[in-house]
DNA sequence: CTGAAAGCGCTAACAA
DNA sequence: TTGTTAGCGCTTTCAG
């Protein structure tokens, strides 16, 4: 016997009949729902007691269509062609919605995950903001030239980049301070002793890759090490394995390894034991990201964290900054952390 | 000069602007809008083109208004309480928000991300639909005793659930066949000549936890192995350790492993070797998830892969059925795959 | 095949 | 403080 289950017959209640039930007009239930305080307490009192037995409900749609706001915001995920499934089984993804969220539902509001990895998937991700179903959007950028934000700035669809823009748009967006990262395994490696070092870098098409070797570089050089041997991998396991092997061929002595990640970093780490070389004694190893990996990997690795979730509610908040008005471009950069662990 | 970009005088352009641009009623338009066969050609001509010229969209509210459809589901996550973050890292989660966009996505559907960790946030979860934000929720319970399906099921709405629930509710779900899987792994470890054969196993709670385990001593004894030792962990790493030590307190000269998860067999793993056993020479293991950690250790695990994309894929597709007024329940159970690699 | 008109459920002036 | 009323933008009979 609850009103709430729709009887095959019976319609869901709308404010109407809500307003017969209590013997008021539609509009003092209104204000009711909405929490208006000019209400006389008997009224507001009369309409509560109907809304709970009628079972009512507020229509979003109704809601939305008179004074234009979802309460919703795309979750933009921009990918390569064709990456979706890698995308998301990255652990990555998934530290960006739980910040998104927490942001997001302490102000009643929701995400709505969208792929944008084809220059139709991007289309429909902008004409879904435009068609009114999300308020604005966060946008993830892996990728370098990534056309995503260009896209949403022309819209004029108010939006917030998760990464440094790989060309300038006038956007606001969240970032991590990758070279000053890469100077902290820099440092690490230095205060070791070590001499003879190498680092796998990231896509060369990417400015994270890019700042955290040009970072890493510069850190060395400060330290003593004007030359470092470079070899590029993507980010992925095998790539850290591939380019591991290389730079051991190119430099056999080498003593300290930077992998711009940690993924390549396991990789790094299975040659490495595979050619007979200890970690952390013949050779020092120092991943990126702090991710789950890195803890479970044996030798446990020491890491760079970044700060995802907390960078990912900031992004939301300045979303949010911006869907009340506020005009002027924010960028944030956060602060990595090294986290010793066993390998270096 | 694109008519796209509002002027900040210039409010978006609606149906009715674009009758006049064309010279013909709203009907018209909204006819060519939604693709209606019924319109003379040359009309039809003369609205897209107007339509072009004006940068018209429709307004999901107005449509959602109307005829009651949003486009929209919930993708539910439920966690029990506070168990948010440790969520989001879970890959498991990204994969099946994979597997779900990629099924919405061919429908010009998408899926509104919700976290239901918590009493309110669960009703919260029921109201968002019930508001007419979503047209139906997909509901992944990863504990027992999980209340959310329930509360889907009474207040009328289309759901289907990732996983059995673990008490009687009418609803659809997809799930797994845990203890099929768990066979494979015992028959793997018998096939090996395994004798000495211990389990760490899930939470007790958790139906698919115990599905495993039944399994797999219902397995084991079958291969001649009436007794199997087990420890109890709760999915994560340093459980695994724990169950692992205790195990090889009990029985130190297990020579097999099967680990309910991926990650507590990574855990064993660890122990395994501090103890100076090898893997698989000593003692053969075997995990259960196919996750990134299972490719990442060393040695790689041996595990039993679920189909996880898959099951989203369909779990999406059962709930479109319902939606477009299936009404009968449905249940498919999928089959779980031995991969071998080399911890067993 | 096309147009006129009646809502969908709600909010916000504006009056009372 | 409350009620009346005019839309928000769209779809869909129902006539023509």
């Amino acid at each position: 016997m609850r009103e709430i289950r729709a009887d095959a017959s019976r319609r869901t209640p709308t404010l109407e009949d809500v307003a017969k039930a209590a013997g008021v007009s539609r509009a003092t239930v209104s204000r009711v729902v909405n929490g208006s305080t000019t209400v006389d307490p008997r009224m507001r009192h009369q309409v509560t007691k109907a809304i709970e037995t009628t079972g009512y409900i507020p229509n979003a749609a109704a809601r939305t269509l008179v004074n234009g706001r979802t309460g919703t915001v795309a979750l933009v995920i921009s990918g390569s062609d064709g990456s979706a499934d890698q995308l998301f089984r990255d652990p990555f993804f998934g530290r960006i919605a739980g910040g998104v969220l927490r942001h997001l539902r302490s102000r009643s509001m929701h995400p709505t995950l969208m792929l944008a990895d084809s220059g139709q998937a991007r289309q429909e991700a902008v004409d879904f903001v435009r068609r009114g179903n999300a308020d604005g959007a966060l946008l993830v950028s892996t990728h370098a030239g990534d056309p995503l934000p260009r896209l949403f700035v022309d819209a004029g669809i108010p939006a917030v980049l998760f990464a440094r823009p790989a060309v300038p748009v006038p956007i606001s967006f969240v970032d991590l301070a990758h070279a000053a990262g890469a100077a902290l395994a820099a440092d690490r490696l230095a205060d070791r002793g070590c001499r003879r070092v190498v680092t796998i870098a990231g896509p060369a098409d990417l400015p994270a890759a890019n700042d955290r070797l040009a970072g890493f570089q510069r850190a060395m050089e400060r330290r003593g090490v004007p030359y470092v041997e470079v070899a590029r991998g993507n980010f992925t396991t095998d790539s850290g394995e591939r380019a591991m092997a290389e730079l051991l061929a190119t430099v056999p002595d080498a003593d300290g390894v930077f992998a711009a990640n940690d993924l390549m970093a396991v990789g790094a780490l299975r040659v490495l034991h595979e050619h007979g070389r200890s970690v952390p004694d013949d050779v020092a190893l120092v991943g990126f990201d702090d991710s789950e990996p890195a803890r479970l990997a044996r030798p446990r690795l020491t890491t760079i964290s970044q700060p995802v979730e907390q960078m990912a509610e900031r992004m939301t908040a300045i979303l949010l900054d911006h869907l009340s008005g506020a005009t002027e471009l924010t960028s944030v950069v956060f602060d990595p952390e090294l986290i010793v662990r066993e390998s270096a």
